[in-house]
DNA sequence: CATAAAATGATTGACGTATTGCATTTTACT
DNA sequence: AGTAAAATGCAATACGTCAATCATTTTATG
C-alpha cells in the first residue's frame, strides 16, 4: 500500500542501500552506471521519497522568511495576517517564519532588506518584489546560498527568482473594466480613473487593462486620465471630492492604488446619487463600504491563497518536490452580497484621514 | 527550535515515558493524578505530537472516500478531476482515495452507497449530499465505525457529519442578482430564471437569494418565474428559444441549474442582441460560453478550493489536529476577463445537445 | 496483613531515511 | 603486476512515536 522504500530500490536495482542513497542524495563517488542502475530502478518501482521519514531523521527545519513592506497599509497588514496565521499552524510541522519589513516601494530599502538575508540562513524566501537592476546582486548572492526565492504580489527581476504568486493586473483591469463597462447598460458615461503612481508596475498594468477592455468592447465610454494620489488617502480625498463634483458628466470611478479610505469618505460626503465605484483589494473598510453601499465592486487579488500557495511552493522548492496542487489564483471581484464570513481582525485597521 | 518530545514531556510531569504514552493515546490503566501531571506538562511545554513520527510509526494510512454522483454532469466532472489531482499527490502522504459513484440525486440510490460504505474501513468520507432523513440511519452507522463524515458541494441532515463544505447557495443568488441588476443601469427590466427542480434544495436557495436582491434594490426589475428543465439540456435548450422568442420584454437570463449547453446553445442561433446572461458553474462550455460572449457571467463555486479543504479537513478530523488555515469559500464571479489560465481537460466536456 | 488488582517503570523493536566511519572490492594508471 | 584512487558495501546510530512485554511498585480490599 505504502510504496517501496529506498531498500527496495536498491534491491531492485542491485546495489546497496549505501550507494542508492549516494544517487539520490547527490553525495558523489558512484560509478555512472550505478547511477543509472538506481535511476531505473527509482523509475520502475515508482519509488518517491518518504519526506516524513527524511525530515524526522535529518532534523529538517525549514527556514523561511517573508519580505513585506511596513506601513499602515490595509492590505500588507492583511497579508502578514495570513502568514502568521499559516506559521502558526505550521510550526508543528518545524516551519519557522520571520516577516522582515522592509520600507515601502523604495528600491534601496529592499536591495538592502534582501542584502542581510543572506547572513540568516534561510531554506526560502518570499518577497514583495520590485522591478530594479540593483535587486539583482543581492538575489544573485542570496541564491548562491542555496535560497529559493519566489516573488509575491509584485514580482522580481524574472531572471533572479524560481517563480512569481500574484495575480495578473492587467487581467485585474480588465476585470474592472468588463464590470464598469457591464454597469452601464450602452448608456455613454466618462470614467475618472486614480492611481498611486504609474512607474509601479501594477497600477500601470491594471490601468492599462482597463483601457484596453473599454476601448474594446464599450465605445461609449471615455477614460478620463488618472489622477496620481500617492497612494495617500488625503490626496485620494481631494481627488475623489473634485471628481464627485465635476458636474454629472462621471459615470464611474475606478481606482487601480491604494487610499480607499479617502475615496470612500469622499462618496460618504456625497449627498447626491453617486458614480459607479470600483476599486482594489478587500479590507476592513472597503468591504464595510460595500456593505455600505457606498462602492459597488472590488477586485481583489486573494492575499490568503496567494499566501498559501507560497508556502506550498517554497517548500516544494525546497524539497525538489512537485507543487501539490492548489487553488488557481485570478482577480476575484466582490459585492456586497459574496462577502467573505470572515471578519477581518484588528490588524487589517487601515489609518483613518 | 523543533518542539518538546514525548520524552521531555514525562520528564516535566516526573513521569515515565510509558506513562505519558499511556495518558497521550488513551490506553486505559492510568490513575487520575498521573493524567493530570502529563496533562499539564503537555500544557507547559506547549508539546504538539509530530505527526509525521506518529504516521511513520503506526504506518497511518488515511483511507478516504468521496461520494459523487454520477452522469456527465460537468461540474462533477471538474469535482472529480480535482479529487484525482489531489488524491495522487496525497499518495506519496499515504493518503488512499477512493471516488464512489453515486447515482444522481437520488436519495435510495446515496443511501444504498453509504450503507455500503460501512464494509469499507474508510477512515473519513466526503459525502454529495442530500437533506433526506433517509440518510440518518447509514450515516450513523459510519459514523459509529469511527469514520468521520462530511458533506460536500450539497450538505447533509446536520446532526450527521462534522462540517460542511461548500457554498452559500443564497449568497450565490443575491451576487448573481446584484450584478443583474447592475447590468440594468436603472432600466425597467424582466428576468427569466430557469432552475432544474425546485425541490433540490440548492436551486431553490439560489433562487430565493435572487429574488430577495431584486425584490430589495432593484424594483425596476421583475423576476419571472422559473422554467423548470431537470438540468436536462435538451429542455433548457426549447425553455431558452421561447425565453429569448418572447419579444424584447426578457432583458435577462438566470438559470441557476444546470444544462447551460441547451442555453448556450440557444443564445447561439440568436442573431438579434441578446439579454444579460448569468448562468453557475465554470466548466468548458460555459468558458468558452463567456469567452464567446454569449454568456455574460458565471457564478462559480470554486471546486479546487472545496476539494482541497475537504482533505485537509477530513485529515484534520481523523488526526484530531486543528484545520490549517484555508482560504475562504464563497461564490465567485467570472466574467470572460478573469478566467483561470488553467484549461480544463476533456473529462470535463460535457454533454452535447 | 496478606493478597489481588491497578499503576507505573524500563526496555525494546519497528517505521523509512540520513549520515558517518570503516572495510572491502573494483577500476585506472604507471 | 603493483599501486593508488575510486567505488561500493556493511554496520551502526539517530530522529520521535507507537506498541508491546515484563518487572516492579503502589493502592485497594477483605
Amino acid at each position: 500500500m505504502s510504496g517501496p522504500t529506498l531498500s527496495d530500490v536498491a534491491n531492485a536495482a542491485g546495489v546497496s542501500y549505501a550507494t542508492a542513497d549516494r544517487v539520490l542524495n547527490n553525495r558523489g563517488n558512484v560509478a555512472q552506471k550505478s547511477i543509472d542502475k538506481v535511476r531505473d530502478a527509482v523509475a520502475r518501482l515508482g519509488y518517491v521519497r518518504n519526506v516524513a521519514a527524511a525530515n524526522l531523521s535529518r532534523k529538517r527545519v525549514y527556514r523561511l522568511a517573508f519580505l513585506i513592506p511596513t506601513g499602515s497599509n490595509a492590505f500588507f497588514n492583511r497579508v502578514r495576517k495570513h502568514i502568521l496565521e499559516a506559521a502558526n499552524h505550521l510550526s508543528a510541522e518545524s516551519v519557522t517564519v520571520e516577516i522582515v519589513d522592509v520600507s515601502a516601494f523604495s528600491v534601496g530599502a529592499l536591495q538592502d532588506s534582501i542584502g542581510q538575508l543572506t547572513g540568516h540562513d534561510y531554506d526560502g524566501v518570499a518577497i514583495v518584489g520590485l522591478q530594479s537592476g540593483l535587486l539583482e546582486q543581492p538575489l544573485a548572492d542570496l541564491r548562491a546560498r542555496g535560497v529559493e526565492i519566489i516573488g509575491l504580489v509584485s514580482d522580481l527581476p524574472v531572471e533572479y527568482r524560481s517563480a512569481y504568486i500574484g495575480i495578473d493586473n492587467i487581467v485585474a483591469g480588465r476585470t474592472a473594466a468588463r464590470l464598469t463597462g457591464m454597469s452601464h447598460a450602452g448608456r455613454i458615461g466618462a470614467i475618472q480613473t486614480f492611481a498611486g503612481a504609474l512607474d509601479a508596475g501594477d497600477h500601470a498594468d491594471r490601468l492599462q487593462g482597463f483601457r484596453d477592455v473599454i476601448a474594446a468592447d464599450f465605445p461609449d465610454l471615455r477614460v478620463l486620465d488618472p489622477i496620481l494620489t500617492k497612494d495617500d488617502p488625503v490626496v485620494m480625498y481631494e481627488a475623489a471630492c473634485s471628481a464627485l463634483q465635476s458636474g454629472t458628466s462621471v459615470t464611474a470611478l475606478y481606482n487601480v492604488g491604494a487610499g480607499n479610505v479617502g475615496l470612500i469618505k469622499a462618496i460618504k460626503e456625497t449627498a447626491a446619487t453617486r458614480p459607479f465605484c470600483v476599486t482594489h483589494e478587500l479590507v476592513a473598510h472597503s468591504k464595510q463600504a460595500l456593505i455600505d453601499n457606498h462602492i459597488d465592486l472590488v477586485i481583489d487579488q486573494r492575499p490568503d491563497i496567494e499566501v498559501n500557495r507560497a508556502f506550498a511552493l517554497l517548500r516544494a522548492l525546497i524539497d525538489q518536490r512537485e507543487m501539490p496542487p492548489m487553488p488557481d489564483l485570478m482577480p476575484t471581484i466582490f459585492v456586497r452580497d459574496n462577502l467573505p464570513a470572515d471578519t477581518f481582525n484588528d490588524a487589517m485597521e487601515d489609518q483613518t484621514i
